[in-house]
DNA sequence: TATATTTGACCGCC
DNA sequence: GGCGGTCAAATATA
């Protein structure tokens, strides 16, 4: 990064607001490599949490070894999602492919929803530590011959590596138009850009995001197929937002 | 046989 | 106590 820095900016005329922006874009993208290495050395709380709870569950609850294990874990922090940012909703016709591989862990019918939510964890959880997980929950439609429609969730960010991989955070399509809506709390509409319907800026996490439209005999297929099935050409730009280390 | 998914149980929060 | 997120054994699949 060192290099392409020196390489860069003297190319650039350095009072022009090119040259500042580059300049801060560098030093974001140093300042965020930095946090992720650190991270990396000092290692991931979860796996401890997780180990803890794993023996609590085998040994039983009345011995003074679980007792410790318990006060531990609740040292650690909690197992559930509160405080982990969300980071990006979504509605599209059908799940799709968004550049990360997810292993799915649990399914759960939610109360008043006619649909059953599914729960999905990054598939490099184990191996590189990554914590984001997404949930995908059908939404329920008037039935009178409209497509299928999914809520996608998105909750924690990416810290695993993907060399060589798809990771359309922000996609191009062959298709001309995507229907699909992100939205992020208060976004209501879908939004035009550079000729695509549905790329919209997220207020919080300053990335766009697009999803591609699905053509409609995709439109009955589940996560996997859907993800083998769709074709995208793509490109991304840097994924990690620093304030996910707050 | 290894890996991924399913599903009932567990657990923390409200 | 109910709800929803996660765990982990059982099961399915390649």
């Amino acid at each position: 990064m060192i290099d392409l820095h020196d390489l860069v900016l003297p190319i650039l005329d350095p009072y022009s607001a090119q040259a500042k922006r580059v300049q801060q874009l560098f030093e974001e993208v140093f300042s965020c490599s930095s946090k992720i290495v650190s991270y990396l050395e000092l290692g991931d709380n979860s796996r401890k949490q997780a180990n803890l709870i794993h023996y609590k569950r085998k040994g039983g609850k009345n011995n003074v070894e679980n007792h410790i294990l318990e006060e531990k874990a609740k040292d650690i922090g909690s197992k559930r999602r509160k405080n982990v940012k969300h980071i990006e909703s979504v509605v599209t016709q059908a799940p799709y492919i968004d550049g990360y591989q997810w292993r799915k862990y649990g399914q759960k019918q939610i109360s008043k929803a006619k649909y059953s939510r599914s729960y999905y964890r990054c598939a490099y959880n184990k191996e590189q530590g990554c914590l984001a997980t997404k949930t995908v929950q059908e939404k329920q439609t008037d039935g009178n011959g409209t497509a299928r429609l999914f809520n996608v969730n998105y909750y924690g960010q990416h810290i695993c590596k993907m060399d060589g991989k798809i990771h359309p955070h922000v996609a191009e399509t062959t298709h001309d138009s995507a229907t699909t809506v992100s939205h992020h709390q208060n976004i209501s509409s879908t939004s035009v850009y550079n000729g695509v319907h549905g790329i919209i800026q997220d207020e919080s996490f300053g990335n766009l995001f697009m999803v591609p439209e699905t053509p409609e005999y995709f439109t009955d297929f589940i996560d996997g197929e859907m993800a083998k099935a769709l074709e995208i050409t793509s490109i991304n730009i840097p994924l990690i937002s620093e304030d996910i280390w707050a």
